[in-house]
DNA sequence: ATAATGACCAAATGAACAATACGGTCAATT
DNA sequence: AATTGACCGTATTGTTCATTTGGTCATTAT
């Protein structure tokens, strides 16, 4: 491999890359356009473009669109999960940990517009590997809160109840919170999506009486 | 006027209907085509044909298709107004009156084919006519939810709040519960959802232990 | 005279076809 | 051995044109 070597070629100096940086170049590339454009409207021809490569090299390191996609995803997710793991304190209490998840995932904007976009990609035009996307990034999320539900019923920190239903409804709290209200309002910012969060999971709405 | 008159025509006895009589028969035929193949679907030769009437004579009565669809729209909705009203006890607590108006409104729903037809519509080719109709429902449902809200605020019965995001997220609450649920998994019954419904709003979802 | 009607018109729609763009391959090139 | 862009078959998009549809109005029926 020419990894990182300088040569000359033809009167022009030429810096050549190596395989892994040409690599990562393209999953740069490809992670930037899929999260402007969405899956269709990126072409692998525009992907090769923005990573300064030939279209063939990218079939190189990765066999198809689909699995290049996925690789993008994959790697999406997982910074995600991330994130909410080290947003989580175990000695901190259930609620404490779940505003800080939510927190850290509403500063989480990198990610976040990929799937934002993927969102969108659905709704107009329904392309089938974004819907799955989404699904992934939905089933993802819907069994980590799971998790995390059972864990903090087992500590009796929360009263327990059917931690599959729960975390279904917390899903859609958020996303009506964070998308579905935009759209016909001013949007929230992150301070308000935080409280109104907290009053729907752990307050309650009835004025209690003192 | 040859209202109801029975006349003689060439050996063939024929009934003149009213125009009042013509009006309704156009408008429930109009009702009846727009319930069972939507907006664009239908078409003002076929309710003229429906009504036993000449298309020109729709256009006696109704300017345009959309001022027809709006009539009936119209109906409907002031229709589904009342079905609320009726669910309301002024006795009754907030919750249980929200509940009582939401079980309403899904039955309703349920048996007039018309808002289910609009809503498939809108997913299926998007018409823009059918898309109109749904948010001219959804904004009803909506602010009918706001000036309850404001009324239980007023009232001391719940914690002060912004009736129109609160509205907002307790019908998005419901329609997950009841429909998006069931997406996916087995459909909660009655007595389920309106427990989870009290549970958001008298201690939140993710209540305490005692 | 008035109400009703269907032939008629312009605009919208959709089917059929042509042109383009795209994902993926591979022989030529470096 | 790695890289590349011309190339291929297919999927998508643009275009054309016949049909349909919302809406009008001269004619007909009463």
């Amino acid at each position: 491999m020419n990894n990182g070597q300088i040569q000359t070629g033809k009167g022009k100096e030429v810096i050549l890359m190596s395989t892994i940086d040409r690599r990562k170049m393209i999953l740069a590339a490809a992670t930037q356009s899929f999260a402007q454009f969405g899956y269709k409207a990126t072409t692998m021809e525009l992907v090769a473009k923005i990573a300064n490569v030939g279209k063939g090299t990218t079939y190189t390191f990765f066999r198809t669109k689909e699995e290049l996609f996925d690789e993008i995803l994959r790697k999406a997710l997982q910074e995600m999960k991330e994130v909410c793991e080290r947003a989580i304190k175990r000695e901190d209490t259930f609620d404490q940990n779940l505003i800080r998840v939510l927190d850290a995932l509403l500063e989480f904007r990198a990610d976040h517009e990929l799937f934002v976009k993927l969102a969108q990609e659905v709704r107009d035009i329904g392309t089938v590997q974004a819907l799955e996307g989404i699904k992934r990034l939905e089933n993802l999320v819907l069994e980590y809160m799971r998790q995390e539900i059972e864990a903090a019923i087992e500590k009796g920190e929360i009263k327990p109840c059917d931690s599959r239903v729960i975390s279904f409804m917390l899903l859609k709290f958020y996303i009506a919170l964070t998308t579905e209200w935009s759209q016909t309002h001013e949007p929230l910012n992150k301070e308000q999506i935080k409280q109104y969060m907290q009053l729907l999971l752990s307050e309650g709405l009835l004025a209690k009486p003192n």
